[in-house]
DNA sequence: CTAATGATGAACT
DNA sequence: GTTCATCATTAGG
């Protein structure tokens, strides 16, 4: 976790790869929810597909905190997303945590999405928030609190491809997922 | 199977 | 008024 800290002060991309692997936990009075992260991407302050690149804002005021705090942002009207700020206090960079393989609180998690596939159940930027049950409330807060990391498993293989759903710098190679794994977003309904 | 679209609100020009 | 780091559903082939 020492060593952690180090990669997320390192910077957006490092961790990002980094971050692939590791268990994401949130402790809620409903249980626990986990899930190894196995899709992240990079966002930083030069980059124009980042909340932050016009500087801060009142949405955006988290991701210019220290490494190891949470953004959480609302977005498209109806969806909300999870970030693991990086870089020093003032930099304004984080990780979009894109997808995980649910591994504990499964029934919880199937509730809060109302579906019964699990493949479908954190496979994507908004689905793992609701997944983990996951709100507005916990952006800004640290990791270690109720939501924070445990090792889990060393990735094989990483790959590395353009972000999703975004049109400024489309084509940096910032997003990163473990190859193979079924429950990276934008993957093939299977169920 | 793939493509289009509606939901729904905050931030920005 | 337009854009958006999205998702579920519907329409189309």
């Amino acid at each position: 976790m020492e060593q952690l800290q180090n990669v997320l002060l390192s910077g957006s991309i490092p961790a990002a790869k980094a971050l692939l692997g590791w268990k994401l936990v949130h402790e809620t009075d409903e249980g626990r929810m986990a899930g190894y992260i196995v899709e992240t991407e990079a966002y930083d302050q030069v980059d124009p597909a980042s909340h932050t690149y016009t500087g801060m804002t009142s949405r955006n005021a988290a991701m210019f905190e220290r490494a190891g705090t949470l953004y959480v942002y609302f977005t498209y009207g109806l969806h909300y997303c999870l970030n693991i700020v990086t870089g020093t206090k003032g930099e304004g960079q984080g990780v979009l945590i894109r997808a995980l393989e649910p591994l504990e609180g499964l029934e919880r998690m199937r509730e809060l999405r109302n579906t019964s596939s699990n493949l479908l159940l954190t496979n994507g930027p908004a689905k793992l928030v609701q997944a983990l049950g996951v709100t507005i409330a916990d952006n800004a807060t640290s990791l270690g609190e109720k939501i924070y990391l445990e090792a889990g498993f060393h990735p094989q293989e990483i790959i590395q491809t353009p972000r999703i759903g975004i049109t400024q710098a489309k084509d940096e190679l910032r997003r990163f997922y473990v190859a193979g794994n079924p429950y990276v977003s934008h993957t093939k309904k299977r169920y």
